[in-house]
DNA sequence: AGGATCAAACTAACTAGTTGGTTAAACTTG
DNA sequence: CAAGTTTAACCAACTAGTTAGTTTGATCCT
């Protein structure tokens, strides 16, 4: 610990903020506390973020750029792609829960998001042959995110009677992907009405 | 509006707490909004419901319980059960989000659940045949519920990015099921290490 | 019938504690 | 000293929960 220093006092507030948010989201987040778990005033808080609402933004926008930076998006091979996301989940469980804050919080906290997803959808688009026709690349990047975000969203209650070994997962959502890019989805079988 | 008549008190209290649960989740929910839109006194939610906690599990068992009564399981043909869920989730967005606001907020509120999920899964494995080798029933059931929930859960940065038209979604939640449950897991493709 | 009685339903006002945010003073260092 | 950094004390607004008292409708008694 480094007083005296504000840069690193800084950092030391956004961490505690990153760990408060996530367990109890906004609403549920106390400022003693992250003023507390920071070994920091809590006036320093609003001095270096401003207030409530905007140390939460920081939280948001740190928490989105590592996820998206840490996981490079390779369209010619999105079951790389969800075996990277899959690991990168499984290493940050904090993120998992920032996430889910946001969408429940914050849902239209988008500037930056948009464009990373847009980002992602042209490249898709640029390739053109990954996905069959019927659904647009954005559709499938949903499938391909739905399925390695899988094992990350499931209900405690499900997991807890699922295979508990990683290994098996992360075989299970890159197969999972592989099956889905090479489906043709200009036909349905059935109905199912 | 029937004032007098205590079961129907309860009733438009309970209705009132489904809706500001689901928007603001439990730190955010105000027990003086659920009495002023239930039009009943803040103290009769005490009285009929103990707790601002207890009126929380209570909306959750009635939201859980709900969910999957009104979405029957077949073993036999996921694909519908998919459909089905789907359907469901289009028809009760604030289902989604009671859900999504227990997993952050009552992680460990699983005991009707669990057996909920128990049995799909004994469902599963009476059949057997399903799905190949290589990943439990249960391990199954994970992927087919994030595809089937994968539009409920999508950031809507990138909802806003994909196909709007709900046929299309249905369509292609419906076919990726298929395709995963017609899917060999005992071997991966490629190893994405 | 019709007034007295009573328990259940309901209400307004209040309490004790919490919370985001502020401020003025104090400390540290160049 | 002077600018930047840190702190303790403080405040106004809010919030879950309580309480003392009122209204209502049904039941009973004559």
């Amino acid at each position: 610990m480094s007083p005296r220093d504000a840069e690193a006092t800084k950092k030391r507030i956004l961490e505690a903020a990153v760990a408060e948010f996530a367990q109890h989201g906004f609403s549920g987040a106390r400022i003693d506390r992250v003023a507390s778990a920071a070994n920091a005033n809590k006036s320093l808080i609003y001095t270096y973020y401003g207030s409530k609402d905007q140390l939460f933004d920081a939280v948001l926008e740190a928490a989105i750029g590592d996820l998206h930076e840490s996981v490079p998006f390779t369209p010619d091979d999105l079951p790389a792609f969800g075996a990277r996301l899959f690991d990168f989940l499984v290493a940050h469980p904090v993120e998992i829960r920032i996430d889910a804050w946001r969408r429940l919080e914050r849902p239209t906290n988008t500037t930056l998001e948009q464009q990373m997803f847009a980002e992602k959808i042209a490249a898709l688009d640029a390739i053109g042959s990954t996905a069959a026709d019927g659904t647009s690349s954005a559709d499938l990047l949903v499938m391909v995110l739905a399925v390695s975000w899988a094992w990350a969203t499931v209900p405690e209650a499900l997991g807890a009677l699922a295979s508990a070994e990683i290994d098996l997962r992360r075989k299970q959502v890159v197969r999972s992907i592989e099956v889905l890019c090479e489906a043709d989805f200009t036909a349905s079988l059935n109905e199912h009405a």
